[in-house]
DNA sequence: TATGAATGAGTGTTCATTCAT
DNA sequence: TATGAATGAACACTCATTCAT
């Protein structure tokens, strides 16, 4: 229960890999430069104590220290703990919805459009951070209600209508069988959100294929399956 | 982000909305009894408080006030916050699986168990604290190691185990045409931890019809749909 | 800094190592005989305790545990915590009064009688509990003026007094030449005092050979050595 | 029982009183100047507040209160109060050492150099703060084995180590007749400790004239008593 | 802007004391 | 009498937030 980060464990460089754009370190930086580095280095320390720890056992002590910057400095960017917490989760769902939506352009079949969106979730959102910030939301929503609505008008609401989009093409096309799935779009992502949750929780008990997992399903859906 | 109960809010009575037994108001109770239902009501609170605010975030104050005990008398119960909490969410989780665990042997059809699973699912779980138990889980149990492995080797592994078992029957059956489903009972399942979770975060921006939802994915998985 | 007794290490029966009676087992006991058990039982516990810890730091649960009584019931016998300590150290400063206020009437010499003190002090009180029990005076003393006041009236004062008059008969009879002791007969003592702090404190680090001390004192005082 | 300071009885400058030194309060003091003046006056306050109470029975409250800080000033400099105690008593003791080890070389007779011994031990230690650290040690010793261990290193086998060197000098030059003196060293100095011990708890009872009883004490080791 | 020392309200835990049985 | 469950005031320690430098 103390696995806290004790060193400045963090050089003062800001990882990317939430995909926050690290500028780069080259130049001497202009002053707007500097600070939204710095900035940066805040939210992405954050995101991996929020995510850790969740919303009220996380130190901004400790976000700090994995920052490389001082504790007062957080002050200078984010009004508190809890506008950190808020913003940085905005932060890092704008990308989410970002690389999700770059769904193809219905070009070759739902399917192939739906394997697509399958791999690209895996990998970008099952396999890193990304999906630790679901189940961050998942975790702190009830308490953060500005957080629960964003993250349903964002992603939620947007994600779905896509998806439901994708399924009434499938049925027009024939692909799809079952009419009724445009009512309810959660039953296509409902096996990727629970890879995710599985991958944070249990992977140690009984590690999950995922893709094998999704393949079952679209195969469900779909009714055929296509070779791997 | 302050809606702490702040009076004796709870009367002395526990309720148990848990299933947890609150033994008779009427005699005078034994000094054991006695033990036991002000534990009990210790219990029914604080998982009231953990729901609410997560581990961290929950004060054994409101604790003891919401159960209308003294703080120490928490003490008495439970070595410390952290084993009120472990010991809280085994408790929980029992008659959980004792619900689902008395699955209907497979008298009628597989797709007839299903669907009363799904039913009990949405009445007991779904629409009770004990949705929130599996997402305080999600929430907390990279923190609490000792929780995740309990459910996972008492809910998750034990259920998967009897989902896939059931899948079984029904392909052996011919209920079920997807073979490798078998392999994959969390497809089964997912779309009810959605609902939960739905049920949890976005119930109030739209309402979910958890029913439909989990028909339409029976219809799915069996092919053919049964008048509703 | 926590080695606590934690069970019930002493049985019923108690010690009467300070010298307290302790009523025979063998008989029912009378109801007054339980109660002065009983009491006593406490005492001689709560004396551990108290030199262990000292007054704050003990704890009456430990008192009770080790007594082998409940807690309750050592209110039914001392009013709180400090009475407990206060009569407990009158209780125990009592024999050992009585112990060194049997100076042999000054049948032989001076020096005999001193020689027979010394002794007797040293394996009545340096290697025993009573010892501590003046280290425990000098700790609480400050925080205990009672206590202090009642240590000078019933010991020091009465000490120091048979004290002088044995060195004032030491002088009268030519044994003693130094004429001034007999003012500061704190001198004569010290090194026994000193001998007690230094069992408690330092002999793990350098055991003394306290005979040899007091004996090397009274050649000092008396000029010549007698044979050992 | 409760004569506690409920006011911030002490101004913000740190009191001297055991020769820690206390910056000019002129300039405005640097960062690291404020820091160590801050350091000194909660040493200063603790040590005021283990004395009068002991270890257990302080309050980190008062003690902040009398250093003229907030509580959790107190936790910027000490780990926690068991460190805050041992350290305390480990700065207490330093000067203490170096102003009795700085015992003139003895240019003169060894009875002069005692004599100025006992001069400074009542000037700095009986009659100062100095000598409830004595006490203090005596009081907690056993529940403190590393500042026992610590005080034995340090002052006992140092003082003691001199103390036997001196006395082997008077043998040596037929100062000390008593040639068994050189080992135990104790003796000598049992009378000095016992002063301190006398002025702790009974000198309100009958004040002791420590210089007098010194005095007659080294006329016992000498033999012949010098003018005063 | 950035720092990090300082603050003090807040929280988990302990324990002397009470009292129903 | 004796018990020990229950109480709640007290206290060590934490940490979000401020502010002088």
């Amino acid at each position: 229960m103390s696995d806290r980060p004790r060193k400045p464990a963090a050089s003062r460089a800001p990882r990317a890999r939430t995909g926050i754009a690290a500028p780069s370190r080259a130049a001497p930086a202009s002053r707007a430069e500097r600070a939204a580095e710095r900035r940066a280095a805040i939210v992405d320390a954050a995101l991996d104590e929020f995510i850790a720890r969740g919303f009220t056992a996380t130190r901004l002590d400790d976000v700090a220290r994995r920052a490389g910057v001082a504790k007062g400095t957080i002050y200078l960017h984010f009004k508190d703990k809890e506008t950190l917490f808020e913003e940085l989760v905005r932060t890092a769902i704008v990308p989410l919805v970002g690389r999700l939506a770059t769904l193809p352009p219905p070009a070759g079949s739902v399917r192939d459009a739906l394997e697509a969106f399958a791999k690209t979730f895996i990998q970008e959102v099952a396999s890193t951070r990304r999906g630790d910030i679901i189940r961050l939301i998942l975790a702190e929503g009830p308490r953060f209600p500005a957080i629960a609505d964003f993250y349903y008008r964002e992603v939620i609401s947007r994600g779905l209508g896509a998806m439901r989009a994708l399924i009434a093409l499938g049925i027009k096309r024939g692909e799809i069988r079952e009419a009724a799935l445009a009512d309810f779009p959660q039953i296509v992502v409902a096996p990727a959100i629970i890879a995710v949750i599985w991958k944070s929780l249990f992977d140690r008990h009984a590690p999950l294929d995922a893709h094998a997992l999704l393949r079952v399903h679209l195969d469900l859906i779909f009714g055929e399956r296509s070779a791997p």
